[in-house]
DNA sequence: CTTTAGTTATTGATGAATCAATAACTAAAG
DNA sequence: CTTTAGTTATTGATTCATCAATAACTAAAG
């Protein structure tokens, strides 16, 4: 046919992907699946990323920029500075719960390209938050870190898995 | 041909799939390479286990079952519980790391039974260690059971993904 | 304007590979 | 011979990826 498109169908793809990527897992979403979701036919998906690998990790590497800089717009410094930021990622799980899935998934891909992105992700996100925590002044910032970090992990499993038992309650 | 077996050809190729599942992952691992590794041919497998999820299942329940057990061993009241339930946790993840690879690649298959061995693996482990912490009593037990399992997650994790500046250095 | 030449967007058809699962068979043990 | 333990051969389904063809648009030429 012709050109029905006109807006940015490389972004249109990204999107579909991650949706799709985000439900079903890596290994059981076709790319037949996210040419449906996106409104085109699967060889044309081909066009923009050159394999199925290229376009998750694209859709990854979105979800862990966005955690990063989610956190950069965090403005708080000293006792207020972990409350903000875990404030700040609840109100992105909300806003983009697909990314949150991503990054669950992305931790049990075995391909390497995939499990470069993955480490790479993690380990910005730790380095940033040690950094913060360090500047706020907060004491066994390394403990501190990772028990942020755990917990936040634990949310998104519980999330992806549905057993929302598997944290506190009163955790906002 | 004939009967090399003599041993426990069930016990065998769970254990098989258990160092496969945990090396490749769920969707990358074949019931070839299971069998290669326990020794007998591909359709053989299936003698024993009627598909590759049930298989999955196998490993994984087996995975969660020595978890339990082994925090039901923990022999400690009080104050020390915390501190003996994490290191009965580090042996064990050094003397079965396939198992705690496992868990990991549990999380993210999508496949609902064994979403479902998953859910009820993680949660039977909340449960216990609630019940636990409760009895010892520990103060604010549900959000130190929440920080207990993150960190525990955590773990796995940062071995898995094999990422180990994800958790602070001193813990261990 | 209106051909015409060229480009961009997109699809249908299909190849090659991989895999779980089944069926049919064989050989040893008792 | 018949049960047990195991194999080889085979299949049907799926899926990524390629490619040739075509529809729709743009711009230059007359």
């Amino acid at each position: 046919m012709g050109r029905p498109s006109g807006g940015n169908r490389k972004e249109e793809i990204l999107e579909a992907g991650l949706e799709v990527f985000a439900k079903k897992g890596y290994y059981n979403t076709t790319t037949a699946h996210i040419a449906e979701k996106a409104g085109i036919s699967q060889p044309y998906v081909f066009r923009f990323y050159k394999t199925k690998e290229e376009l998750f990790i694209a859709a990854l590497d979105r979800a862990f920029d966005r955690i990063l800089d989610t956190f950069k717009n965090v403005d708080a410094s000293g006792e207020q500075l972990v409350e903000k930021m875990i404030d700040a990622y609840d109100k992105l799980s909300e806003l983009h719960p697909n990314e949150i899935a991503l990054q669950v998934i992305g931790i049990s891909v075995t391909e390497s390209a995939i499990r470069n992105a993955t480490q790479k992700g993690l380990s910005n996100i730790r380095s940033y938050t040690l950094e913060r925590f360090r500047d706020a002044g907060i004491e066994n910032v390394e403990r501190e870190v990772t028990t942020f970090l755990a917990r936040g992990i634990l949310c998104n499993i519980s999330y992806f898995v549905d057993l929302p038992e598997l944290i506190d309650t009163k955790n906002k």
